[in-house]
DNA sequence: TTGTACGCGTTATCAA
DNA sequence: TTGATAACGCGTACAA
């Protein structure tokens, strides 16, 4: 690790001029003296100190992914498959900026914001926060802030956020199945707020179209705790003697579902019509291949990052609501009763 | 954000006096003081520049993981579940022992090295290495690393390595298969190195003990790449017609199989016995429940961070190959030949 | 027990 | 076109 002063030692010349070369000031150096310098930095393949520079700068260069851990849900967050897919579209953008990617994984927003102003990073990405959470951090931390699928209304007014038409894919595929001839459809979830309430929205506006009242023993709520997860299916397996479909908020619970279903010899779609929302991996690989709403998760990240790119940078974004779109995947979980 | 200049300021008093309390440096300091200091620094929430203390003290409480991208195997690496799984259990490590993750990809190791120095980081570790990759990287980069499933055997007089027995957990499956009655097995995999070379001469050993000589068509080679995979997929179900049963590399590819092996009417195991390696969420949730070898990949994460926290602490560590064990998990995907 | 002063590597201001 | 020098925030040897 050779550093700048040094440089300049072995060149004769002052830490500024090799500073300016460095840094392409090319106007105020003679051309000689850039030569020198470039051949020389090529040569012991100098590397800058980042903490030194950002302290001298007073930025970072480090954007962070902050995410709320709801510690019952997954022993390991990053195993939802939706969490890596998204990750993985934020790092390579990131890292395609030129930025660099710090993961904050905590229940408590307190710690969160103690990591974020520690590294004093440049912009903030948020997923997984829950009612005022995203203000309580933004009236802590004042750059630039990005929540993924937030719900808060009031938070738009401190941050933007993108997220998903999660109402309209919801309904559209409960419109699919009512369509196929169903209507004792049940709904499957784990919580009825935020991304979860906006789906089951979806499928009560789909339902009171056709004339039926959804009921709250519609609502069947899974148990992900990897200790209750099998009782809470039996239970769930039991209800569904009533209904000829079940939408699930996601593909890993319709898939979950399946596997249940299937250990209980009955048969998707004969005996039951299933669908997800999400589209990946798990229910493209299952088989019968799960009919599910597709959303492009990676593209999520990447809209983020490019937005919170945006807003260190100082532009101006059109709008701090940004709503991506859904497609229906019909695959073969689904039914047509006649 | 305040900083310790400013709170000496206001409290009437030195940094040095600040600063020893906030390390803990109590013996040399009054009571009364102590709490002074303390409430204060409660009262701002004080949180520590990261940048100005790492430059101080010439450390940074990064830990990287670095991870050679190969360029053509998938979009997103994250997506993969091995690799999600395993950076949950690092992520999670890192982060209770107080440290800092950052994350590194790349199909260039130069790259790699540069970012690990330019943040200077604490320790390193590296997963997806190549042949001499690591040694390169140990020639640079002075501090601790620690590497992830690596097979180069002279990077060991460079590095630590946690790896796992994959030799002989696919020659365990292999038995296994033997076993019930096979003896047509064929192996799947999507190269013949590094892991993958491990898993398949544990597949030989297994499969000479009873006399049977591999043949070079015996070895299947996928092609993982999205724009091959299926036609990749066909021309392998159409081999597999003279074996009654296949032996994958991973979970991954075993549950892709056994779909396409569903889309063109083969039922699996009753036309043909399948089995996998790691015991992932997919062939968990796969029906038939997919036969494999389990491999515990969050522990692998864990200790790889904890021999890395050891070595950077500069405590003795027993030896510099660390190997996990595997265990049999017999599910449905396997066929008593009768 | 407390305070002064310097150094970490970099950038930026201003003078030469 | 180049070079001193101060600052960024913190930790620490050494002095008081």
């Amino acid at each position: 690790m050779i550093t700048i002063k040094e440089i300049a030692a072995k060149l004769n010349m002052s830490t500024t001029t090799v500073s300016n070369v460095i840094h392409g000031k090319t106007k105020e150096v003679s051309p000689q003296t850039i030569e020198r310098v470039e051949e020389f930095l090529k040569k012991v393949d100098y590397v800058p100190n980042m903490n030194a520079r950002n302290l001298a700068q007073n930025e970072s260069k480090v954007i962070a992914f902050a995410m709320k851990a709801r510690k019952d849900k997954y022993t390991n967050l990053l195993m939802d498959p939706f969490v890596s897919e998204l990750v993985g579209g934020i790092e390579e953008t990131v890292r395609n900026a030129g930025y660099y990617m710090m993961i904050y994984i905590s229940s408590d927003i307190t710690e969160i914001m103690r990591q974020v102003s520690t590294w004093n990073v440049d912009g903030l990405l948020l997923f997984g926060m829950l009612n005022d959470d995203g203000i309580r951090v933004s009236e802590r931390y004042h750059k630039p802030i990005v929540c993924l699928d937030t719900y808060s209304i009031e938070g738009l007014k401190h941050f933007t956020n993108v997220g998903l038409e999660d109402e309209k894919g919801m309904y559209d595929i409960t419109k699919y199945l009512i369509e196929c001839g169903h209507c004792k459809i049940a709904f499957l979830s784990d919580n009825q707020s935020g991304v979860d309430l906006a789906r089951y929205n979806g499928y009560c506006r789909a339902m009171q179209e056709i004339g039926v009242k959804v009921k709250p023993r519609d609502f069947l709520c899974i148990q992900p705790e990897a200790d209750k997860i099998n009782d809470s299916l039996a239970q769930i397996c039991d209800r569904l003697q009533e209904y000829t479909a079940v939408a699930c908020v996601s593909d890993l619970y319709a898939v979950q579902l399946m596997s249940a279903l299937h250990d209980r010899g009955l048969r998707v779609p004969e005996d039951l019509s299933v669908v997800g929302f999400d589209d990946n991996t798990l229910g493209q690989l299952y088989r019968p291949a799960l009919t599910t709403v597709h959303q492009d998760v990676k593209q999520k990240g990447v809209v983020a990052v490019e937005t919170l790119l945006k807003l260190i940078r100082g532009e101006q974004i059109p709008s701090n609501q940004i709503m991506l779109g859904t497609s229906l995947v019909i695959r073969d979980t689904v039914k047509t009763l006649s």
